[in-house]
DNA sequence: GGTCATGATGATACACTATATCATGGTGGC
DNA sequence: GCCACCATGATATAGTGTATCATCATGACC
């Protein structure tokens, strides 16, 4: 998890490991192509913390990031990475896991119809056993957020769906073990 | 808002004024009747803060209940008020808001089939422009979210669902306003 | 060129939120 | 009495997020 839905499980709770770096390079390129179509302004600042938050493969918090931002870029304090971390949940980059006060890549695939779009709907499942988070994109959980909101005449602009359990890894390991 | 969907709005934005004190006390009895049959120890400190959170009328931080908590109890600290707080939510009595790190008493009204039932689904609508917030129960939502991690194989404990936008009253504001 | 508005970053200080830890005291079983 | 258990008191510290003002680059405009 970590990644996306279907893929091999690999959260905080385990390995630790990185994306493999090809994969971060990709990321920040599709970043960069989708800031400058839409004249958003990812600078190099913006794209450090992102290349931070993308190779940590997990969900990390703003002052992990600030103290490995510091390795190239001392001097930096908590308005530094705080404002990059908003331009980039703007821009769709990365999202906040609010119950963990964490942040991780959006791993939305490029051409699931929305490719960093604006606000796209996301849920985040957050296994308690291993730490690991997947980002899913379920319609039926969004239309159906939408649809209780507009029955009360509520105009939604962004919706936090987190989900707390067990993963399907640790599941089945529980299953196994007893 | 703020107490249920339908109520007439008043949140955190407009009026301030508290539940009507009867319906704190009628809250405050259901609560120790839900507590006694279930064995849970709801202590004169815990109904204290259960009766702050309850006559605030809107989410409020843990904090400002330390400072109100402090006219009864002086020597209160944040231990004292965050534990009185996680029991309060193990019971189902309050909901804490992530996106505002604020704890509000549950609206669900006793006989919609669960009366305070251990984690009841819910789900938060959070006005920005008023600051209000309304708690709905919306089968819908829950059972969309419930599918979508089932189809993963993950084992939902609790969920999370904040929708962040623009309540009927204010968006009916907007629209004669201009 | 000079002026100005805009937006990004630097830098300092502070506010807000939450937990760890150990001590104290009450209640009830045995 | 003794002990296990739980709630609370009390102190300290950790973790998360903003406010504010200064500085600097860019580009529009005259
Ligand atoms: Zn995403
Ligand atoms: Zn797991
Ligand atoms: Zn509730
Ligand atoms: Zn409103």
């Amino acid at each position: 998890m970590t990644e996306h839905a279907h893929d091999a499980h690999h959260g905080s709770g385990h390995g630790h490991h990185a994306h493999r770096g090809g994969d971060v390079e990709a990321s920040l390129e599709r970043a960069a192509a989708t800031c400058l179509a839409r004249g958003a302004q990812l600078t190099e600042l913006r794209r450090q913390v992102l290349r931070l938050v993308l190779e940590s493969g997990q969900p990390i918090g703003a002052y992990a990031l600030l103290d490995r931002l510091r390795g190239e870029r001392r001097g930096a304090a908590p308005p530094t990475v705080y404002r990059a971390l908003d331009f980039l949940m703007e821009q769709g980059l990365i999202h906040k896991i609010e119950r963990l006060n964490a942040f991780v890549g959006c791993a939305e695939e490029p051409g699931h119809g929305h490719t960093h779009a604006h606000p796209h709907p996301h849920q985040f499942l957050i296994c308690g056993r291993c730490g690991s988070t997947a980002e899913v994109c379920d319609e039926g959980v969004a239309h159906a957020v939408a649809g209780a909101a507009a029955r009360l005449g509520f105009v939604v602009h962004r919706t936090t769906v987190e989900v707390e359990g067990i993963c399907a890894h640790c599941a089945s390991a529980d299953a196994t073990a007893g």
